[in-house]
DNA sequence: CCTTCTAATAGTTATTTCCTATTACGTTTA
DNA sequence: TAAACGTAATAGGAAATAACTATTAGAAGG
C-alpha cells in the first residue's frame, strides 16, 4: 500500500464556501449574511485562510472588494472542490435513501438458477438504482464467501455450518422425490393422482445424490438415516439438474426441493412424487455475518425476497 | 439562524482527510497515529461524518476494520477532492512562492516597442511561471485603467494626472531632437559631433507632435514654453515613429525620447541631435492604484524593471 | 482462562469559531 | 471642508467543537 504524505490540511470547506460567496458578493457584509455569520467572523476566517495559502485573494479596502488574480485562480478551484463534495454528498445521500448502492449476493446454483428469476425483476422495480451482483458457488463456499465478507448476503439452507453467519428465514421449501418414468412408485395413484411415499419406503432404491460440500447432500442423508436407513449411492454430481437427467433416464432415484421439482424444463424429465406427512423440507435463509450492521440496500434485498417468495407460495 | 436541519457544508476536509487515512491502514489506532490525533478523537470524527452522511462507511468491530460498499465510492470521490485541494495549496504555494502568478501590464506604445523588449526576456527568464501580459494605450488612457483595476501596474511618464495613482520612479530618459537631414542645426558641428541645441532656438521651427492624450505632447508644449515660444505645429500623429518618418522627409521637427532616437531602425530616420545643458528629461515610472497591495509578481516585474533600466543606461 | 489488541464511551480540557461592540477608513453629501 | 454614511478590520469575551486521558467492552490468540 502507497502511503502518500499528506500534509496537514488546515484549510477547511467552510473557507472554501465563505471565499466563495464573497466572491460572488464582492461585499463582506452580504456574503456574511447570506452565510447566516456575522460579517467579523467571515473577515476572520478569510484572513486566517489569506494568511495559510501566503496569497492575497481579494483587493480590498473599506469600499470596494474585488478579486486579485490569485483570488481568481483560488475560486475556479474551489468552486471545482464545492462541486466534487456536493456530488459526494448526492451519492452518500442516494445510497442512504436506497436510491443507490450495491450489494453482492452470494447463491447456490439451485436457488440462483429457480428462485432469484423471481427475486431480481422486482426488486429492479422497486430499487432501479441498487447494483446486484451475484456470485454462485456451493453452499459450504458460499459461507465461508460471506463469513468472509466477500458477499453481503448469501441464500442458503440450514442448517449452516459457520457459527460467524446469523440468518433470516425467509421460507420453506418441501422436498419431492424424483423417480423414472414407469418406477413401481409412480404406478401408485388414487383418482390418478400419485400416492405420497414414506422414505422408509426407498431403503432399497439406488440414490443419485449431490456431491459433498452442497447442503442438500446433508438433508439427503439426514432424512434417510431419520427413517432408518443408509441411502445406496450410485452415482454423485455437482450438478442438481444433472441428477434429474440421470433419474430420468432410469439410473436411480433422488429427493429434490419443490422449487427444481416445480419448474424442471429440460428434456430428461424426471416423475416427481410427493412425500407422506410430515412431508420433509428445507429452510430457506438469507445470511450474513454475525453482529453486522447490513446496509439499507441489503435489508432491501431481504424485505423484497420475502414477500417474493410469499407470493411464489402461494 | 439555528437552522441546522439541511445545513449547506458540515462535512469538513479534516474528516475527509481523517478518513481516507483509516480506509488505507484499516486500523483506528494506526490511522490515528499517523494523524497525529488520539485514537477516540479518530473515532468521534467519524461517527459525526457517518451519522451527518447516514452512511455507514467502515464495518468494524473491535478486531477488523473493513469498507462498507458505500464506503468504498466515498473514498473514491474523497481521494479526488482531497487531489483538488492538494492542487488548489500547490498553486497558491506557486503563486506566493512567484513560481506562478500574473501580472498584467499597461504600457504607451512607445515604451511598449522600446523598452518593454529589453525587460520581458529577462523576467521570463528569472520567473518562468509568471505569466505577463501586455496592454498598449495612450498615456491617459493607461491612468484610466489603472485607478480603474484593468492593469495591475502601467508603465508611463510623469506627470500623472489620476490621482488615485502612486508610482515609483524608474529612471530618466533624456529627450533628443529630431531634424530632418541637411537641416542647418545639424550642420552646426565640432569636430565632427554635432552641438548641442538650446530649445529657444527652436521658436520659428514647424513641430510634429503627439496627438492629446499622449503625454509626451504635454512634455513638448511645456518645455517650448519654458523657452519662453508657443511652438507652431504643423501636423499630429499619434504615432510617434509616424512623427520620425515625418520629420526624415523633411516635414519639420520634433522633440523625442532618448530610447526612440537611440534605436530608430524604419527607413526613413530623421537626424538626432543633443539638447544643451540641462538636458531636458522625462521621468519613468511605473504606477498603480494608490493604497493598494501589490502582488509579489508584480513587485518583481518592478524591479526586474529598474534593473534592467539601471542596465541600459550604462 | 487469561492476556492482548482494538474501538467505543465518558468526562474534561483546549482550541477554534463566532458574536457584540467598536474602530478606522473611504466615499458621498451638505 | 466637514459631516454622514457604508464597509472592513480589530478587540475581547462567549459558545461551539475537537482534542485529550481514562476507562470499558468485545474479539482474538496463547
Amino acid at each position: 500500500m502507497i502511503q502518500k504524505t499528506m500534509g496537514p490540511v488546515n484549510m477547511e470547506l467552510r473557507q472554501l464556501q465563505y471565499a466563495l460567496q464573497i466572491a460572488a458578493e464582492r461585499n463582506f457584509s452580504r456574503a456574511a449574511e447570506k452565510l447566516h455569520i456575522a460579517q467579523p467572523s467571515l473577515s476572520q476566517q478569510l484572513s486566517k485562510l489569506e494568511k495559510e495559502l501566503g496569497v492575497l485573494l481579494f483587493q480590498r479596502n473599506t469600499s470596494t472588494v474585488e478579486l486579485t488574480h490569485a483570488g481568481a485562480s483560488f475560486m475556479e478551484q474551489a468552486q471545482k472542490i464545492m462541486d466534487a463534495v456536493e456530488l459526494l454528498r448526492q451519492e452518500m445521500s442516494d445510497i442512504s435513501q436506497l436510491r443507490g448502492g450495491k450489494v453482492v449476493v452470494g447463491s447456490m446454483p439451485i436457488t440462483g438458477a429457480h428462485l432469484l428469476p423471481h427475486v431480481l425483476p422486482s426488486f429492479k422495480r422497486k430499487y432501479p438504482e441498487i447494483e446486484i451482483t451475484l456470485l454462485e458457488d456451493s453452499s459450504m463456499n458460499l459461507e465461508k464467501l460471506t463469513a468472509g465478507g466477500k458477499t453481503d448476503l448469501s441464500l442458503l439452507a440450514l442448517p449452516l455450518l459457520e457459527p460467524s453467519l446469523a440468518y433470516e428465514v425467509i421460507g420453506e421449501e418441501d422436498i419431492d422425490l424424483a423417480v423414472p418414468e414407469g418406477h413401481p412408485l409412480a404406478e401408485r395413484t388414487n383418482h390418478g393422482k400419485p400416492l405420497p411415499v414414506r422414505i422408509e419406503e426407498l431403503s432399497e432404491e439406488s440414490f443419485i445424490v449431490l456431491k459433498k460440500g452442497q447442503g442438500f447432500r446433508k438433508i439427503t442423508f439426514d432424512l434417510c438415516q431419520q427413517a432408518g436407513f443408509e441411502p445406496k449411492v450410485v452415482f454423485e454430481s455437482s450438478n442438481m439438474e444433472t441428477i434429474q437427467s440421470l433419474v430420468a433416464t432410469g439410473m436411480g432415484i433422488t429427493l429434490v426441493p419443490r422449487f427444481i421439482s416445480r419448474s424442471s424444463r429440460s428434456e430428461f424429465v424426471p416423475v416427481y412424487l410427493p412425500l407422506a406427512e410430515p412431508v420433509p423440507s428445507r429452510t430457506l435463509v438469507i445470511a450474513y455475518r454475525r453482529g453486522r450492521y447490513l446496509s439499507k440496500a441489503a435489508e432491501a434485498f431481504i424485505e423484497t425476497f420475502r414477500e417474493t417468495m410469499r407470493e411464489l407460495v402461494k
